[in-house]
DNA sequence: TCCAACCTAAACACGA
DNA sequence: CTCGTGTTTAGGTTGG
């Protein structure tokens, strides 16, 4: 499962280039994006004020206070701990919400949200055994954080001799609701070394207390510094509770956006279900490639609202908001890889806003293979960024809009095919199918037409079956996820030595041509049923046509047959009128595209047949086909 | 740059 | 002959 990341400007011109994303999943992206750059405002400044509350607290306990500033100090503690408390609650609350609304998929033990509690959950008996061991005989390897921006200690923390204390911090993690546990006082001084090496108010060698910035040259020095500066004083104290109240100013910053965040997302649900408009014709404009490319010119110059408007996905004033409003701060650069390291929220902010994406250049729409999304609720569930109530939102859209849908043919004949009751259409059903389900499927019937024709032939995925008053298609399933095209990529031209290249440039229709006839009940040849009973392999037969579970075991059977089949069909049974000119042979290797070596294993099976009606095609060339050196 | 995947167009064949 | 269906090839774009 995919972790949300908060995405950079740069990989939204991106997506939104490439036009990967359906509408609704461009709302979904919306709304993830927000949440996360509230969650990560949040988890800084939530880190940020728990390390300054922890060092405050060891100073004042290594300060050795008088009874009655302890005392005051101690008010001020507990204080603090409810501030602490009170943000955790807050933040996990929304990390509810989030993962309710599905914008957040949270792994157990996964280190992506380092936002745990660090003691939350401990009794004070552990506590004290766990400040008796920290300072006590330990060594700063103990319970040296590695993780320089986080000080999740549940996650990142765990060293070889710290595993006791590792394991207790994990086990806070039962707590999470943070109203059953009291915080004592050591809880936030659990180590000196913890945050001596990546200390929030300690960095590049300037302490970086509210308003100080005073130059240390090393963290001793620091320690030194804060003590003599930041000591618990007037000043000091004031300056927490300033810092308080920026915490509070967050949350409430937060609960406000989180409303926001619901009403959005309400809005735009809702908005999702009334009736879809067309999309306004003049926003977009076809340019060279009328069935390939939509230019927008006004898409270019309203930038990341103009494509949403045009794609109908949300009102101008309503995109202008999100975009505007998603935050006021900032937009933190975070690489959306996984394994690229956390950039640290402290660099500069880049705000994504419609006057940062205007430059996105042509937009060209296109799909992307890549991210080439089903509209069909199966498939759906895979992808991330949909909900499934996104899948009739899509079907809906692409009904009304005339915008062309972002998958390959194949994959839409595919689905026609499987929505089907009896997963089986006719040419014409499949041209139905397109034309109710997509707008854009209603003109230039030409094109798109030969496009799936097309498609049916030179994918292998789908099988045509012939019957007495016609011939429908099917669909292998199986060969579809495995892969598309007979033709990789453009047929070489032979050379004296592709011989067998050539046999496998004409595999396809063969292999086609063995089932269609084998379905139209002529009799496959003994050959090859000899062969198919040699091999243990099932036959393919009229029965398994339509029934997905036999077209995957008679793919496997003749991939296990591994390419060099015969054709079987050359007695003129087989009524598919685009007949390969193989079939003018007497003898042929019919050998499977090389598939994948895992497929491609095996002693090549050879099938033989007698031909009883070569048809020979007069103004085909056999110069250089292949001979069968079985031949007799 | 290469290549796979995909799209589009067109030529061609065949049968109704 | 036309049309629908199906196959094949050529050439283009895109993205890894």
């Amino acid at each position: 499962m995919m972790t949300p990341q908060v995405i950079t400007p740069q990989q939204m011109q991106q997506i939104l280039q490439q036009q990967v994303l359906t509408p609704q999943q461009l709302q979904v992206l919306l709304q993830q994006q927000q949440a996360l750059m509230l969650q990560q405002q949040l988890q800084e400044f939530y880190k940020k004020q728990q390390e300054q509350l922890q060092l405050q607290l060891l100073q004042q306990q290594h300060a050795g206070k008088q009874p009655k500033e302890q005392q005051q100090v101690a008010t001020q503690q507990l204080a603090f701990q409810q501030q602490l408390l009170q943000m955790q609650q807050l933040q996990q609350q929304h990390l509810l919400t989030l993962q309710r609304q599905g914008l957040l998929s949270i792994q157990p033990g996964q280190p992506t949200l380092p936002l745990q509690p660090l003691v939350q959950g401990m009794i004070p008996a552990e506590l004290q055994q766990l400040w008796k061991e920290v300072t006590g005989s330990h060594t700063a390897d103990d319970v040296v954080c590695n993780n320089h921006s986080t000080l999740d200690l549940s996650t990142t923390c765990v060293s070889s001799t710290a595993q006791p204390k590792a394991s207790l911090l994990l086990n806070s993690h039962a707590s999470t609701n943070g109203q059953a546990s009291v915080l004592t006082l050591k809880r936030e001084s659990s180590s000196h070394e913890e945050y001596a090496q990546n200390h929030s108010l300690y960095g590049h060698g300037v302490c970086k207390w509210p308003g100080c910035e005073a130059i240390c040259e090393d963290f001793p020095s620091f320690l030194k510094h804060l003590n003599n500066e930041h000591a618990l004083d007037d000043r000091s104290t004031a300056q927490c509770r300033v810092q308080m109240q920026v915490v509070q100013q967050l949350e409430l910053q937060l609960s406000k956006d989180k409303e926001r965040l619901q009403a959005m997302m309400t809005h735009l649900h809702v908005k999702s279900t009334e009736p879809k408009a067309s999309p306004q014709p003049q926003l977009y404009t076809t340019c060279s490639r009328e069935n390939g490319w939509i230019y927008s010119s006004q898409q270019l110059e309203e930038g990341f609202t103009g494509i949403l408007k045009g794609l109908n996905l949300v009102s101008s004033a309503t995109l202008s908001k999100t975009v505007s409003e998603a935050s006021p701060q900032s937009l933190p650069h975070t690489p959306t890889t996984p394994t690229a390291p956390l950039t640290p929220i402290t660099q500069g902010p880049s705000v994504i806003t419609t006057t940062s994406i205007h430059n996105v250049g042509p937009i060209r729409r296109r799909y992307s293979d890549k991210y080439n999304v089903p509209i069909s609720s199966d498939w759906m569930i895979s992808v991330d960024f949909l909900s499934l109530p996104d899948i009739a939102q899509n079907q809906e859209f692409y009904k009304n809009a005339e915008v062309r849908p972002p998958f390959t043919y194949a994959s839409l004949i595919r689905q026609a095919i499987l929505e089907s009751p009896e997963k089986q259409l006719t040419l014409n059903e499949i041209y139905n199918w397109f034309t109710r389900q997509f707008a854009y499927f209603r003109r230039n019937a030409a094109t798109w037409k030969g496009a799936i024709r097309t498609n049916l032939s030179l994918h292998k995925c789908f099988i045509r079956v012939e019957e007495e008053y016609g011939s429908f298609w099917t669909v292998d399933d199986e060969a579809f996820k495995r892969g598309h095209h007979i033709h990789r990529g453009r047929p070489r031209k032979p050379c004296p030595d592709e011989h067998f290249d050539q046999l496998v440039a004409h595999s396809p229709s063969l292999i086609k041509n063995i089932q269609t006839s084998h379905a139209y009940c002529s009799p496959l040849s003994a050959a090859l049923q000899a062969s198919m009973a040699e091999n243990s392999l099932p036959l393919y037969t009229t029965a398994s046509m339509g029934n997905p579970a036999l077209n995957s075991l008679a793919n496997a059977m003749r991939e296990d047959l591994n390419g060099v089949m015969e054709h079987t069909n050359s007695n003129g049974s087989d009524s598919s009128p685009g007949r390969s000119p193989m079939q003018g042979m007497h003898q042929v290797h019919v050998k499977e595209e090389p598939l994948d070596p895992d497929e491609n294993e095996g002693p090549l099976s050879l099938v033989t047949t007698a031909n009883h009606s070569p048809e020979f095609d007069p103004d085909r060339d056999y110069e250089d086909e292949p001979v069968n050196e079985d031949m007799e």
